[in-house]
Formats: structure tokens, C-alpha cells, sequence
DNA sequence: AGCTTAATGCAACTTGGTTACTTTTGCCTG
DNA sequence: CAGGCAAAAGTAACCAAGTTGCATTAAGCT
């Protein structure tokens, strides 16, 4: 639960400027424990926030580093806050995300690194992303 | 380069009717070798084949195991053909993805396989998903 | 305070995918 | 090799997510 104060220095650290859209979608992914999609952020910030401020929000944080795009094998975005400092090149994400089959939430394992592979000649990995899926913590049966 | 027969034969093995659009559905699936959109599959099978069929035909072959979704951070969802047999329920899919960020194509490597994790306590992974991005052999400076 | 540029808000549109319903076709059985 | 039934195709209309263009507002620098 991030003070405005930090929320705004945030901003203005990620070279944004200080808009009462940009405060409240950046409070609404630091304050969710899982990944939120555009729909899920629209309704968790205040009524008749505009939905294409949304998307450009969302699209600017996204560039400057604030934010990354939890992979998924649906067909809607997902975003979460970043924990440590990314840049717009590299997205310092080494952690594996975990979606729950129950809850569908998809969670941000920051403890857990994302092992490495070893590729076939000639190709050249930048990014990682690892996925599991199963049933998380809240979702197991007593 | 499957032939009509084998086409055949896989839809029966697994449990589908043999028709016109699965078959071609399939052969477009198999004959690629990265994971193609429903709007890219769409594309490569014959003119005014109806969408809506190509979209349940895909819904249809997920849930039967012929081919599988593959993660990415877009918002459209993208297929591959499974290369070993896979039933609805167990994907054993067990290969790390390659994405690259110059064609956009997302390649199944086959031959490296998805490193395990050791993850919190009460969280139960049952599926894995490992997604590399980077050039890829056909897009590296010569 | 005033200016410049970036961000917002609005309307209209595009794309990916779905639902409901009717018609056709695969394929099993007699 | 009918003929019938259920599953798949086809058609239309719809829905949700995300985008584009443009006019308006507001951040933040001097």
C-alpha cells in the first residue's frame, strides 16, 4: 500500500508526468498481489476513468519500465507492477509467475528465479518468461 | 508435409470426424513450423473458409490434444501442432518456446526441455510454460 | 503568470472471438 | 446401401479488447 507520495515519485523517477490517472493505475497494480488486465484495472479504478487513458497509461508505463506483460496463454493482456527497477530495454523480470487454475489469478513468484536453458546454436535468448500453472495457496483444498 | 491419410488418421485417433476444414486446419497446423493466430491460420486455408468453424474447429482440437496454445505476452491467442500425443487433460508439452522479436515467429524447441523449479510451499504446478524472445537462427546478421 | 507540449476525453472504428439458430453432413445401424 | 441421429458447418448478429484521429485540458518549465 504505497503512499501517494511514493507513487508519485515513482513517476516523476520514470520520467512521467504526475496525472491523477497515472497515481491511481499505478496504486491499483502495486496494491494487487496478481496480474490485472485492462478490463480488471478499469474496474478497480474510479468510475468513468476513461478506458483509451487506461490503454495509454498502461502503454507508457509499459515503455518507461514501470510495468511488464505477464505471459499468458489467453488472448487478454495482463500486467503487473514491476518489483525491482526495469528499464524500457531490459526488464530485470527473473521470476516465474504461477496462475491458478482455480482462481485464475496469476501471481508474481519473486522468490522463485527462472532457471536457465541451454539453446541450439545460433539463437540467441534476450527474455525469459516461465509460467506454471496448477492451484495456488488460497485455492488448496483444506 | 503430412499426407492426406496420416491427416485422416489423426483426426480418428482422436476421437474426430473426419471434414473438409479439419483436415485442412490441421495440415496448415502441422506444416508450420512456428505457432500461427487464428487469423494467420485463417489466411493459409482455402478462400471463404467460414471463420466462426475454423474457431470451433480449434477450440475442438485443443480439447481433444492436437495441438496446444502457446504463451505469449500479445493479446491474440497462437497454436502449434503437439508433436508427440497429448491427451485433453495432460499436455506433455514439455519443451521451451522460442519467441523472436524480428519475424514474430514463436517456435517450439523441441529438443530443449522446460527446467523444473522448486516452488513455495502449497503451491501445486501441474503445467509449465518457458518462453525464450530473441533472434532467432533465420533473422541473425550474417 | 504564460507558454509549450504532453496527456486527457470523446467518437468512431478494427480485430479477435463468441452465441444462437438453422442447415448440412459424417457415420453408424439395420 | 438406405435412413436416421448427432455432430459439424454456415449465417447473422453480437461482444469485448484495444486503437486512431482530433479537439480540449492540464503539467511543468521559464
Amino acid at each position: 500500500m504505497p503512499s501517494p507520495d511514493r507513487l508519485s515519485q515513482t513517476l516523476t523517477r520514470h520520467g512521467l508526468r504526475q496525472t491523477t490517472v497515472r497515481r491511481a493505475v499505478l496504486q491499483v497494480l502495486s496494491e494487487s498481489s496478481y496480474a490485472l488486465s485492462g478490463g480488471e484495472i478499469e474496474q478497480l479504478l474510479p468510475p468513468n476513468t476513461d478506458r483509451i487513458t487506461l490503454y495509454r497509461t498502461l502503454k507508457s508505463f509499459e515503455e518507461c519500465g514501470l510495468i511488464h506483460r505477464v505471459i499468458d496463454t489467453s488472448d487478454v493482456v495482463r500486467y503487473a507492477a514491476c518489483s525491482i527497477e526495469c528499464s524500457a530495454k531490459a526488464h530485470f523480470d527473473n521470476h516465474v509467475h504461477f496462475k491458478c487454475t482455480a482462481c485464475e489469478h496469476i501471481y508474481c513468484l519473486n522468490q522463485v528465479a527462472i532457471p536457465a536453458v541451454t539453446l541450439p546454436a545460433k539463437f540467441e535468448a534476450v527474455t525469459r518468461d516461465y509460467l506454471l500453472a496448477g492451484v495456488c495457496r488460497e485455492c488448496q483444498p483444506a
